[in-house]
DNA sequence: GGCAAAAACAGTATAATGTAACAAAATGGG
DNA sequence: CCCATTTTGTTACATTATACTGTTTTTGCC
């Protein structure tokens, strides 16, 4: 089982989190020839600002104070397509927001969980997911390619608050 | 392991399909003290037209034909909070799409399969993930609330078709 | 049946998310 | 340096969804 959940819902140095994702992205995108320029890669870094999922329009927002050059929808939305296409980052559909990807390049299903009340979310990799599902759909003569699971409820620290024990 | 990818997958009498849905959507509001009013009917109705998804905005094209009044997004938009409150329909949120749920009213996990070739989705559920994902989710300390499973692929018919075997 | 309260519906306007199309600028290889 | 390619800027627009207001319909109660 592989997790970024004891960093997203526990107290950390998130400085960490940023620095460990650019310099896997750089890593990543130098093998695959792929470029990383100063825009993606602001973007990359506004969306790993937190463990949130952030929103197209709320990085075009962002990205004047972080960059000094403002950013409209379409320039926006072809860095996030460099970089779902590069698997540095992942869609939350539920929410048409995207968060970064804690383990790029190593290949794994991808399963967010993510917390209703305060709103961040974790990445989590289980073969024993997978095998379930391949199972079950295999068996219903269906051939799977991609997942999309996001699973909502309540982090660690916001299950203590009033929340269920 | 509970499906319809049986019907959805393969040829069938859809309409039997359709009575189905209805009948069992109109048992479960009487039950339910819920008003399945003719427009709320008129658009689960349309929802099961097939087993595609449908948008918010294709259901309220189709509905003047269906019903003879016109219908705006607001009111699409209401009847389709309604379904989905009794759980006679899913969204579909990476598709921005709705879709009838073939076992309403039973306590079940809801796993969407959606073919990427014809969109035909079928709905999976199945103690097996259901499980898998409880263990792993509550190993990384998370309180599993609700799930939204989507998973793409190739359905059996189009797997046939120049796809993979 | 008549009436008050609640629910459902209609309609306008607008917000939020996402894309098409084309122009301009930057990049990298000859 | 020059050209082809890629990336970015800009305008316009498409799609999905909601806030809000007012009207109609339904419901429960007498």
């Amino acid at each position: 089982m592989l997790t970024n959940s004891r960093a997203a819902y526990h107290d950390h140095n998130h400085q960490r989190c940023i620095d460990a994702a650019l310099d896997r992205a750089r890593d990543l995108c130098s093998q695959q020839g792929a470029r990383l320029t100063p825009l993606r890669e602001a973007v990359l870094h506004l969306i790993w600002t937190s463990h949130r999922p952030l929103g197209a329009y709320a990085i075009a927002d962002l990205l004047p104070a972080a960059t000094g050059r403002k950013a409209l929808a379409p320039t926006v939305y072809r860095s996030i397509e460099f970089l779902l296409d590069q698997g540095l980052i992942h869609r939350v559909a539920s929410l048409n927001a995207y968060i970064g990807c804690p383990f790029p390049g190593s290949r794994h299903s991808e399963l967010i969980m993510i917390c209703r009340a305060c709103g961040t979310a974790a990445e989590l990799s289980a073969d024993s997911v997978d095998s379930a599902l391949s199972d079950v759909t295999r068996r219903a003569g269906f051939f799977m390619e991609t997942q999309n699971i996001e699973l909502l409820g309540l982090c660690p620290g916001c299950r203590g608050e009033g929340g269920p024990s």
